[in-house]
DNA sequence: CAATAATTACAGGAATATTTGTAATAACTG
DNA sequence: CAGTTATTACAAATATTCCTGTAATTATTG
């Protein structure tokens, strides 16, 4: 019989529950548009009960050392986890956030509300531009959009004030 | 000279104007997960006066003629574009859908909100699952999820509400 | 500070997504 | 309803993204 030291009650049970957990994570990756790599990472460390190192997901998961050092860095970058030293090993290892609202947060800011800003900027821009020589077909289009930004930009705020 | 029909104000800036929408347009397709050709197309409707047909897709973009049906479908399916029959031409030719409101609203419902429905049903049952019979650290695990979605659920509230 | 262990950078290869080309289907015209 | 024009379906080609393997760099230990 394999050793498998952690709370087996029903082995079998268990792994499929863990399976839908790495799933849902990765779901969860791949509408945020980051790589199914970085939602098995991230779903191996909501896991586990203790901290995780690069080479622990180089075995448990099947993916190359670097692919694994790559996904970390990218749930760092965004503070879904975070480095917990270990005394008995060399290694780093990692544990995910405590404050999930905070991942959140972060990912409003690092990678929705730039673009979103952008775009704003660049409709605002063209939109001057057309209005002061552009043909007056565009101008109507733009009046269009405007109509559209009505509705939309109170939602907008409200993300922005719920991001900070 | 080359013939040139419409407001060609200072046919260079103008060039350079339509040039700048299109990109906008490509930005703002790739945000919401769609190939670059589907946000020139859009773009070139938008900036055209009259209805174009497939075949001056092909022409301006240089894209191959089932590109730009696929392209077209997609607006379709997401309400971005309509038909718009021409008399003089038997060719289906497209506009804009002149309601941007309503394109918001239809994309919030096709794409964005199922997918976080399904993920939220899938949360709902695995928490379930754990709390009845997974091992304790996990259970924690679930609480730290529970906080985070008595943070972001009332967004998700406005969302669906603003959908509708 | 030499020796070793661990992480990071990056070019090349594998896998996915997008676009094309062709062939089949459907719609219109005389 | 035969001939023509337009659209759609789908396999093959191309482009993009993701992952791996190696080499260079950084950190740690004795």
């Amino acid at each position: 019989m394999p050793a498998r030291p952690k709370a087996p009650a029903s082995s079998a049970a268990a792994a499929e529950q863990e399976r839908a957990i790495l799933s849902f994570w990765v779901h969860v990756s791949d509408l945020l548009g980051y790589p199914r790599s970085v939602g098995q990472i991230f779903g191996l460390i909501f896991l586990s009960e203790n901290p995780l190192s690069a080479d622990d997901l180089v075995r448990r998961l099947g993916i190359s050392r670097s692919g694994a050092g790559q996904g970390l860095k990218a749930l760092q970058d965004i503070g879904a986890i975070k480095s917990a030293h270990q005394l008995t090993s060399r290694k780093e290892h990692f544990q995910m956030q405590t404050d999930l609202g905070v991942l959140v947060k972060l990912l409003l800011n690092a990678r929705v509300l730039p673009k979103l800003e952008e775009l704003s900027q660049q409709r605002k821009t063209l939109d001057l531009a057309i209005r002061e020589n552009g043909p007056a077909h565009l101008v109507q289009r733009f009046d269009q959009l405007d109509r559209w930004r009505g509705k939309t930009a109170p939602l907008l705020e409200l993300l922005k004030t719920f991001s900070r």
